[in-house]
DNA sequence: TCTGCATACTCAGCGTCGCTTACTAAGCGA
DNA sequence: TCGCTTAGTAAGCGACGCTGAGTATGCAGA
Protein backbone atom coordinates (compact mmCIF):
# COMPACT_ATOMS: atom_id res chain seq x y z
CA UNK A 1 0.00 0.00 0.00
CA UNK A 2 2.06 2.82 -1.35
CA UNK A 3 0.68 5.49 1.07
CA UNK A 4 4.26 6.53 1.22
CA UNK A 5 5.02 8.50 -1.68
CA UNK A 6 9.09 8.12 -1.24
CA UNK A 7 8.58 4.76 -2.40
CA UNK A 8 7.97 4.27 -5.94
CA UNK A 9 5.18 1.57 -5.07
CA UNK A 10 6.33 -2.24 -5.31
CA UNK A 11 7.67 -1.25 -9.08
CA UNK A 12 10.72 0.04 -10.07
CA UNK A 13 11.81 -0.47 -13.45
CA UNK A 14 9.37 1.72 -15.98
CA UNK A 15 9.53 4.15 -13.23
CA UNK A 16 13.15 4.33 -12.24
CA UNK A 17 14.25 4.46 -16.43
CA UNK A 18 11.44 7.25 -16.65
CA UNK A 19 13.43 9.32 -13.87
CA UNK A 20 16.56 8.54 -14.72
CA UNK A 21 15.10 9.98 -18.37
CA UNK A 22 13.87 13.36 -17.41
CA UNK A 23 16.93 14.25 -15.26
CA UNK A 24 18.83 15.47 -18.01
CA UNK A 25 15.33 17.90 -19.57
CA UNK A 26 12.39 18.15 -19.57
CA UNK A 27 10.81 15.99 -22.39
CA UNK A 28 7.10 14.20 -24.09
CA UNK A 29 5.70 10.72 -23.27
CA UNK A 30 7.00 9.80 -26.35
CA UNK A 31 10.40 11.08 -26.47
CA UNK A 32 10.76 9.44 -23.16
CA UNK A 33 9.89 6.04 -24.78
CA UNK A 34 12.65 6.46 -27.33
CA UNK A 35 15.35 7.98 -24.83
CA UNK A 36 14.60 5.08 -22.66
CA UNK A 37 15.05 2.31 -25.81
CA UNK A 38 18.17 4.14 -26.40
CA UNK A 39 20.11 3.76 -22.84
CA UNK A 40 18.32 1.10 -21.89
CA UNK A 41 17.35 -1.12 -24.93
CA UNK A 42 14.13 -1.73 -23.60
CA UNK A 43 11.21 -0.17 -25.17
CA UNK A 44 7.60 0.14 -23.60
CA UNK A 45 4.80 0.06 -25.41
CA UNK A 46 2.50 2.93 -24.72
CA UNK A 47 0.30 1.60 -22.05
CA UNK A 48 3.30 0.78 -20.02
CA UNK A 49 4.59 4.21 -20.25
CA UNK A 50 1.84 6.70 -19.59
CA UNK A 51 0.00 4.40 -17.25
CA UNK A 52 3.51 5.27 -15.27
CA UNK A 53 3.42 8.64 -15.69
CA UNK A 54 0.28 9.19 -14.50
CA UNK A 55 1.19 7.31 -11.50
CA UNK A 56 4.53 9.36 -10.71
CA UNK A 57 2.48 12.49 -11.76
CA UNK A 58 0.05 11.13 -9.23
CA UNK A 59 3.17 10.89 -6.84
CA UNK A 60 4.47 14.20 -7.37
CA UNK A 61 7.29 13.37 -8.49
CA UNK A 62 7.45 14.16 -12.08
CA UNK A 63 4.93 17.50 -13.14
CA UNK A 64 3.47 18.08 -16.58
CA UNK A 65 4.51 21.30 -18.28
CA UNK A 66 2.27 23.10 -20.81
CA UNK A 67 1.33 21.44 -24.06
CA UNK A 68 2.61 22.18 -27.05
CA UNK A 69 0.36 20.96 -29.66
CA UNK A 70 0.23 17.01 -28.99
CA UNK A 71 3.18 16.88 -26.73
CA UNK A 72 2.72 16.91 -23.20
CA UNK A 73 6.04 17.19 -21.27
CA UNK A 74 6.72 16.11 -18.39
CA UNK A 75 9.80 17.48 -15.66
CA UNK A 76 11.08 16.17 -12.34
CA UNK A 77 10.53 17.93 -9.23
CA UNK A 78 12.58 18.21 -6.44
CA UNK A 79 10.71 15.34 -4.59
CA UNK A 80 11.71 13.41 -7.97
CA UNK A 81 15.26 14.58 -7.97
CA UNK A 82 15.63 12.87 -4.60
CA UNK A 83 14.19 9.82 -4.76
CA UNK A 84 15.76 9.32 -7.80
CA UNK A 85 19.02 10.18 -5.96
CA UNK A 86 18.49 7.73 -3.01
CA UNK A 87 17.27 5.00 -5.53
CA UNK A 88 20.69 4.95 -7.04
CA UNK A 89 22.74 4.94 -4.32
CA UNK A 90 20.48 1.85 -3.18
CA UNK A 91 21.31 0.43 -6.37
CA UNK A 92 25.06 1.15 -6.22
CA UNK A 93 24.81 -0.74 -2.91
CA UNK A 94 22.95 -3.38 -4.09
CA UNK A 95 24.96 -3.98 -7.10
CA UNK A 96 28.49 -3.79 -5.58
CA UNK A 97 27.03 -6.83 -2.78
CA UNK A 98 26.21 -8.75 -5.26
CA UNK A 99 28.92 -8.69 -7.38
CA UNK A 100 30.70 -9.38 -4.26
CA UNK A 101 29.46 -12.63 -3.67
CA UNK A 102 29.33 -13.82 -7.31
CA UNK A 103 33.19 -13.69 -6.69
CA UNK A 104 32.97 -15.69 -3.17
CA UNK A 105 30.77 -18.21 -4.84
CA UNK A 106 32.25 -21.50 -4.48
CA UNK A 107 34.57 -22.26 -7.70
CA UNK A 108 32.23 -25.62 -8.03
CA UNK A 109 28.97 -25.18 -8.46
CA UNK A 110 26.98 -28.40 -8.67
CA UNK A 111 26.75 -29.59 -12.29
CA UNK A 112 23.91 -28.43 -15.04
CA UNK B 1 3.38 -13.16 -19.70
CA UNK B 2 6.88 -14.86 -18.89
CA UNK B 3 6.79 -17.30 -21.55
CA UNK B 4 10.32 -16.14 -21.55
CA UNK B 5 12.24 -18.18 -18.21
CA UNK B 6 15.32 -15.57 -19.30
CA UNK B 7 12.47 -12.71 -17.95
CA UNK B 8 12.40 -12.00 -14.61
CA UNK B 9 8.96 -10.95 -15.14
CA UNK B 10 7.95 -7.86 -14.35
CA UNK B 11 9.60 -7.06 -11.42
CA UNK B 12 12.95 -7.49 -9.97
CA UNK B 13 13.29 -6.38 -6.58
CA UNK B 14 12.70 -9.67 -4.80
CA UNK B 15 14.15 -11.55 -7.19
CA UNK B 16 16.55 -10.02 -8.00
CA UNK B 17 17.69 -9.28 -4.20
CA UNK B 18 17.41 -13.12 -3.66
CA UNK B 19 19.31 -13.98 -6.42
CA UNK B 20 22.26 -11.82 -5.22
CA UNK B 21 22.00 -13.37 -1.74
CA UNK B 22 22.51 -16.70 -3.02
CA UNK B 23 25.10 -15.72 -5.49
CA UNK B 24 27.71 -16.60 -2.69
CA UNK B 25 26.15 -19.65 -1.44
CA UNK B 26 23.11 -21.77 -0.51
CA UNK B 27 20.71 -20.45 1.93
CA UNK B 28 17.08 -21.06 3.28
CA UNK B 29 14.45 -18.71 3.26
CA UNK B 30 14.67 -16.83 6.30
CA UNK B 31 18.34 -16.66 6.20
CA UNK B 32 17.92 -15.01 3.10
CA UNK B 33 15.62 -12.90 5.12
CA UNK B 34 18.18 -11.60 7.08
CA UNK B 35 20.78 -11.32 4.30
CA UNK B 36 18.71 -9.00 2.24
CA UNK B 37 18.28 -7.18 5.22
CA UNK B 38 21.61 -6.78 5.97
CA UNK B 39 23.20 -5.29 2.72
CA UNK B 40 19.65 -3.46 1.40
CA UNK B 41 18.00 -2.44 4.14
CA UNK B 42 14.87 -4.21 3.20
CA UNK B 43 13.53 -6.74 4.89
CA UNK B 44 10.74 -8.93 3.27
CA UNK B 45 7.66 -10.00 5.16
CA UNK B 46 7.25 -14.21 4.65
CA UNK B 47 5.02 -13.71 1.86
CA UNK B 48 6.66 -11.83 -0.28
CA UNK B 49 9.81 -14.06 0.29
CA UNK B 50 8.47 -17.15 0.12
CA UNK B 51 6.67 -16.55 -2.89
CA UNK B 52 9.38 -14.94 -4.62
CA UNK B 53 11.11 -18.23 -3.93
CA UNK B 54 8.52 -20.48 -5.46
CA UNK B 55 8.31 -18.40 -8.48
CA UNK B 56 12.60 -18.62 -9.11
CA UNK B 57 12.51 -21.97 -8.45
CA UNK B 58 9.72 -22.82 -11.20
CA UNK B 59 11.51 -20.71 -13.66
CA UNK B 60 14.67 -22.61 -13.05
CA UNK B 61 16.79 -20.02 -11.30
CA UNK B 62 16.91 -21.74 -8.22
CA UNK B 63 16.80 -24.79 -7.05
CA UNK B 64 16.45 -26.62 -3.87
CA UNK B 65 18.53 -28.59 -1.71
CA UNK B 66 18.27 -30.79 1.01
CA UNK B 67 16.10 -30.15 3.82
CA UNK B 68 17.82 -30.07 6.97
CA UNK B 69 14.94 -30.04 10.07
CA UNK B 70 12.66 -27.13 9.08
CA UNK B 71 15.13 -25.13 6.92
CA UNK B 72 14.93 -25.94 2.89
CA UNK B 73 17.89 -24.43 1.44
CA UNK B 74 18.47 -23.27 -2.35
CA UNK B 75 21.21 -22.86 -4.65
CA UNK B 76 21.47 -20.56 -7.64
CA UNK B 77 21.47 -22.68 -10.80
CA UNK B 78 23.87 -21.87 -13.46
CA UNK B 79 20.80 -20.48 -15.31
CA UNK B 80 20.51 -18.13 -12.26
CA UNK B 81 24.06 -17.35 -12.21
CA UNK B 82 23.89 -15.97 -15.87
CA UNK B 83 20.95 -14.26 -15.39
CA UNK B 84 22.23 -12.36 -12.47
CA UNK B 85 25.51 -11.66 -14.16
CA UNK B 86 23.48 -10.21 -16.94
CA UNK B 87 20.87 -7.82 -15.01
CA UNK B 88 24.01 -6.53 -12.99
CA UNK B 89 25.31 -5.87 -16.15
CA UNK B 90 22.15 -3.76 -17.51
CA UNK B 91 21.87 -2.02 -13.84
CA UNK B 92 25.08 -0.43 -14.47
CA UNK B 93 24.53 0.80 -17.86
CA UNK B 94 21.27 2.07 -16.41
CA UNK B 95 22.95 4.06 -13.09
CA UNK B 96 25.29 5.10 -15.42
CA UNK B 97 23.13 7.34 -17.39
CA UNK B 98 21.25 8.44 -14.76
CA UNK B 99 23.90 9.94 -13.05
CA UNK B 100 25.05 11.26 -16.09
CA UNK B 101 22.25 12.95 -16.86
CA UNK B 102 21.23 14.04 -13.32
CA UNK B 103 25.22 16.43 -13.50
CA UNK B 104 24.14 17.57 -16.96
CA UNK B 105 20.53 18.96 -15.57
CA UNK B 106 20.40 22.42 -15.54
CA UNK B 107 21.42 23.70 -12.26
CA UNK B 108 18.36 26.31 -12.39
CA UNK B 109 15.46 23.60 -11.54
CA UNK B 110 12.24 25.91 -11.19
CA UNK B 111 11.60 26.25 -7.82
CA UNK B 112 9.93 23.83 -5.47
C1' DT C 1 -5.05 17.00 -52.86
C1' DC C 2 -4.85 12.66 -51.38
C1' DT C 3 -2.23 8.89 -49.63
C1' DG C 4 0.52 7.05 -46.33
C1' DC C 5 3.88 7.07 -42.75
C1' DA C 6 5.69 8.73 -38.39
C1' DT C 7 4.43 10.90 -34.33
C1' DA C 8 1.81 11.23 -29.97
C1' DC C 9 -1.35 9.71 -26.99
C1' DT C 10 -5.85 7.26 -25.04
C1' DC C 11 -8.28 3.38 -23.38
C1' DA C 12 -9.76 -1.26 -21.80
C1' DG C 13 -8.74 -5.60 -19.91
C1' DC C 14 -5.92 -9.48 -18.12
C1' DG C 15 -2.97 -11.82 -15.18
C1' DT C 16 0.84 -11.51 -12.16
C1' DC C 17 3.09 -10.29 -8.35
C1' DG C 18 4.11 -7.69 -4.14
C1' DC C 19 2.39 -6.97 0.27
C1' DT C 20 -0.14 -7.69 4.48
C1' DT C 21 -1.82 -10.50 8.01
C1' DA C 22 -2.51 -14.37 10.48
C1' DC C 23 -1.38 -18.92 11.58
C1' DT C 24 1.42 -23.30 12.50
C1' DA C 25 5.23 -25.42 14.48
C1' DA C 26 9.99 -26.78 15.73
C1' DG C 27 13.98 -25.85 18.71
C1' DC C 28 15.98 -24.10 22.84
C1' DG C 29 17.32 -21.69 27.05
C1' DA C 30 15.62 -20.26 31.67
C1' DT D 1 6.77 -25.79 30.69
C1' DC D 2 6.75 -21.18 29.47
C1' DG D 3 8.01 -18.13 26.06
C1' DC D 4 11.22 -16.48 22.69
C1' DT D 5 13.38 -17.03 18.26
C1' DT D 6 13.45 -19.42 14.13
C1' DA D 7 11.17 -21.19 9.92
C1' DG D 8 7.73 -21.65 6.86
C1' DT D 9 2.51 -21.89 5.16
C1' DA D 10 -1.63 -19.84 3.52
C1' DA D 11 -5.22 -16.62 1.85
C1' DG D 12 -6.66 -12.52 -0.20
C1' DC D 13 -6.40 -7.77 -2.13
C1' DG D 14 -5.22 -4.41 -5.13
C1' DA D 15 -1.68 -2.25 -7.84
C1' DC D 16 0.82 -2.37 -11.76
C1' DG D 17 3.05 -4.07 -15.96
C1' DC D 18 1.89 -5.47 -20.45
C1' DT D 19 -0.64 -6.15 -24.61
C1' DG D 20 -3.37 -4.60 -28.20
C1' DA D 21 -6.36 -1.74 -30.52
C1' DG D 22 -7.89 2.70 -31.52
C1' DT D 23 -7.62 7.92 -32.40
C1' DA D 24 -5.69 11.93 -34.20
C1' DT D 25 -2.17 15.25 -35.86
C1' DG D 26 1.54 16.69 -38.92
C1' DC D 27 4.21 16.24 -42.96
C1' DA D 28 6.49 14.52 -47.16
C1' DG D 29 5.85 12.84 -51.72
C1' DA D 30 3.13 11.33 -55.86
Amino acid sequence: MPNDPSDLGRFSDPAMLILASLAAEPRHGYAIMEDIASFSGTRFEPGTLYGALARLEHAGLIEPLEASGRRRPYALTAAGTRLLEARLATLDRVVDAARLRLRRAPASRPAE
